[in-house]
RNA sequence: GGGUCGGUGGCGGAGUGGUCAAUCGCAGCUGACUGUAAAUCAGCCGAUUUCGGUCUACGGGGGUUCGAAUCCCUCCCGGCCCA
């Protein structure tokens, strides 16, 4: 269960207590999407400083299957993960596979239909089995499946994603409490619920949504869709509004932030809980994140600019990013970041990792993810005031 | 010494009279990456350029032709075979 502890305009503390542990809000989890953080080991994970980690169900469903994690006693002993876990429903599969390419499946009103590219075979995800299969992964927090639209399409298209959404959510936290019962799970044992509120950049309809999903009485909410517009702008007003539409005492969810800004301005908006691929994406494809502190933004006063010719642009950044494959690096002996003390930083030099890249060894993108990851962590340790 | 096959851009390797500054792969350079179908994807990759061109290029030299990486002669270099 989650309690808040302290709110202000732009602070926002709290903790959520699961069996697996207490984790400090605000906070972030690196995307162990198949059961494992790419190119990186459990050990090196917790060097990184990650505690909690987001699977997913759809992923893990296809691979190694349901039975296999039943039979090793649940996700968190099939990962040898002590700390907790966060499936994702497979909502966000229905707008990656099958709203940008219909060809790998359908939508129903009752049910998704996924298609392998690689034997054609058929998956059906209901809200239904989503659920069950978040429980038989055994993980603390779990989602509704949701139908997550592209935000360029027209507000109809919207709104139906929308209505799926909700009546999905119901379908969800009905199996929900079933499940709870079937199972016998004690309340301060039970994986916490989040719906995710769908819209686009339509505030009516982010707004039905949310009242809606209120009434159902999830633990928590999400931002669904991407958080950014076709022109890759942050939607700043729609997310802060969103914000607004959830109970105080409820979780937030924004789904998929993101760049350390966004997150930082989602943290002042008061979101409690991010997860992103990008720290460990862009580590794998040689971008690494470093602070900037001679900057004059740090993460508590550098101001989003609205104007929409500067809104995407890289000024008021807090740190910089680098990437290793330039030749600039080539023969550049120095550390990457003196004040970060991730192994990469402490042992090697931009010129060796350079180097490790160029030759496509796997170390190559095992130090690079756990330098991203610790700079994500140490960016949530200074956005709850612990640094 | 004789015969034979071949020498193409950093490398490998297409092309065998015009649409060739030359397919493609690798290497190289630069981007992108946001609830992971991503160790992926996109662009550039002879030199110059006012971006329309211009110049120098398929081992060297010479020739045939309106036109040659492509045909002929010759030289140089390499592989293989025979002596």
């Amino acid at each position: 269960m989650f309690k808040l502890i302290s709110e202000t305009n732009t602070r926002r503390k709290g903790v959520i207590k699961t069996k697996n542990g207490e984790i400090k809000t605000p906070f972030f989890m690196p995307d162990a999407t198949r059961g494992f953080v790419k190119s990186i080991s459990g050990e090196d994970l917790k060097k990184s400083g990650v505690q909690p980690m987001v699977v997913n169900t759809y992923h893990l469903y296809l691979n190694p299957g349901m039975e296999t994690i039943k039979k090793s006693g649940g996700i968190n002993n099939f990962m040898n993960w002590s700390y907790p876990l966060l499936s994702d429903s497979g909502g966000y599969q229905v707008f990656s596979l099958i709203h940008k390419n219909p060809k790998l499946g359908k939508i129903t009103e009752d049910e998704v239909i996924f298609r392998s590219p690689v034997d054609g075979a058929k998956h059906i995800l209901t809200p239904e089995k989503a659920i069950q299969i978040q429980f038989d992964l055994g993980v603390d927090m779990m989602v509704c499946l949701d139908d997550v639209p592209p935000n360029n399409y027209p507000e109809e298209k919207i709104k139906e994603a929308v209505e799926r959404t909700i009546i999905w959510a119901q379908r969800c936290k009905i199996e929900y409490e079933k499940q709870i019962k079937k199972r016998k799970i004690s309340d301060s044992e039970r994986p916490l619920l989040f719906g995710v509120i769908q819209g686009g950049k339509y505030g009516d309809l982010r707004k039905y949504c949310a009242d809606e999903l209120v009434r159902l009485d999830f633990d928590g909410y999400g931002f669904g869709a991407r958080h950014v517009d076709e022109n890759g702008v942050f939607m700043e007003d729609m997310i802060r509004e969103t914000a607004q539409m959830i109970p105080k005492d409820k979780l937030r969810f924004a789904l998929g932030v993101g760049t350390p800004e966004d997150i930082a301005r989602c943290v002042k908006m008061g979101w409690d809980i991010f997860d992103c691929v990008i720290p460990t994406r862009e580590g794998r494809h040689g971008r690494l994140f470093v602070w900037d502190k001679q900057s004059e933004f740090s993460i508590f006063n550098f101001q989003f600019s609205n104007n929409f010719e500067i809104s995407n642009s890289k000024i008021q950044k807090f740190y910089n990013t680098i990437n290793i494959n330039n030749e600039k690096f080539k023969e550049d002996f120095s550390s990457l970041d003196t004040h970060c003390d991730c192994e990469l930083c402490e042992n090697h030099s931009k010129s060796y990792l350079h180097h490790l890249f160029a030759i496509k060894d796997p170390l190559a993108q095992r130090l690079a993810s756990m330098h991203n990851l610790k700079f994500y962590m140490d960016l949530m340790k200074e956005l709850r005031y612990e640094k």
